[in-house]
DNA sequence: TGCCAGGAAGCCG
DNA sequence: CGGCTTCATGGC
């Protein structure tokens, strides 16, 4: 990655494909969400770095995103942090060259990739945060789990106040490991997901499960198998954060709900497609199955 | 009200 | 491994 900096300021440069627009508007799908807050095309963005709190807010132009930080100056370390943030969230590293030009050889992808041109998967650096999503959005209906993930992030999460406005910060793996099942089914949480949440904390407080221990590996099989290995996490889940936050390209949700949904209404289906045709449409998106999905998704919320 | 929800564990054969 | 049942809670 290659920033600049003057003043409070850090400049990101992008693809020349990127499309802010499109982005925007994935991470505006949902009011609940109060880990970021979108205002005019601007975004502002707390992250925790050591104890370091860092505000700042995101803009684009010429190629490059800008982030200006709202708090003061961080340190060296906070503006690495809040940079390196960026550029996984918005997966910058990425090349889509050759998923365009997959894409437009299907017949599923090809129209919803011409109309969101530009959309990048947005990501979820933290590996706690991305675990602790997959598990809250397991079997409950989306608006729900919004509602868990906003009652764990103010329950348990760092405060912020900027501006006389609310921000968050994702509660720690270690605040979360500490908690009994009955804190958090008493913000409505089922027994299992708060087993699996509490459990998933723990074995990253105890250091077994770090998001670097993963990012140096090249066998995506094998890392599939260790998540499934975790209590609370199937399929699914794995495939999920593998997904956000592993940026992984060919991660595959193949039981996911809006997956299913989005691939019901671009095929004009009665019924959802089967698990067989859903591998079988996804012949032709190897190694890319992730952004498909990540498309798929985003033609849900219009 | 009943079915569904961006699933997973546990059990059985 | 493949299929079936149970879990738990709110949305619509």
């Amino acid at each position: 990655m290659k920033t600049t900096t003057d003043d409070n300021c850090l400049r990101i440069p992008t693809p020349a494909d990127f499309n802010f627009e499109e982005c925007l508007i994935f991470l505006n799908r949902s009011l609940q969400e109060n880990l970021h807050r979108i205002e005019d095309g601007r975004i502002r963005k707390l992250i925790r770095d050591e104890e370091e709190m860092i505000l700042f807010e995101i803009t684009h132009s010429h190629r490059h995103l800008q982030l200006e930080f709202l708090n003061g100056t961080p340190s060296e370390a906070g503006q690495r942090a809040a940079g390196d943030y960026v550029w996984q969230w918005f997966d910058l590293k990425t090349d889509l060259t050759p998923f365009y030009e997959l894409a437009e050889q299907d017949a599923i992808l090809q129209p919803i990739v011409r109309r969101y041109y530009g959309l990048r998967i947005l990501g979820m650096p933290d590996l706690f945060e991305a675990m602790a999503w997959a598990i809250m959005g397991q079997q409950i209906n989306l608006t729900f789990a919004y509602t868990l993930k906003k009652r764990l992030v103010e329950n348990f999460g760092s405060p912020f106040v900027y501006e006389g406005e609310d921000y968050w910060a994702f509660p720690s793996f270690e605040t979360i490991a500490a908690l009994s099942v009955s804190d958090l089914t008493s913000l409505q949480f089922s027994g299992r997901k708060a087993e699996y949440l509490i459990g998933v904390a723990g074995e990253m407080a105890e250091g077994k499960l770090a998001r670097e221990q993963f990012m140096e590996r090249n066998d995506t099989e094998a890392i599939e198998k260790e998540l499934v290995a975790l209590r609370g996490i199937g399929p699914w889940s794995a495939n999920y954060v593998m997904m956000k936050c592993l940026a992984i390209p060919s991660a595959f949700p193949l039981a996911d709900v809006g997956l299913h949904n989005a691939l019901k209404v671009q095929l004009g289906l009665e019924q959802k497609p089967t698990f067989a045709e859903i591998e079988r449409y996804a012949e032709n998106w190897k190694g890319w199955e992730a952004y498909a999905t990540f498309y798929l998704w985003r033609s849900l919320y219009e």
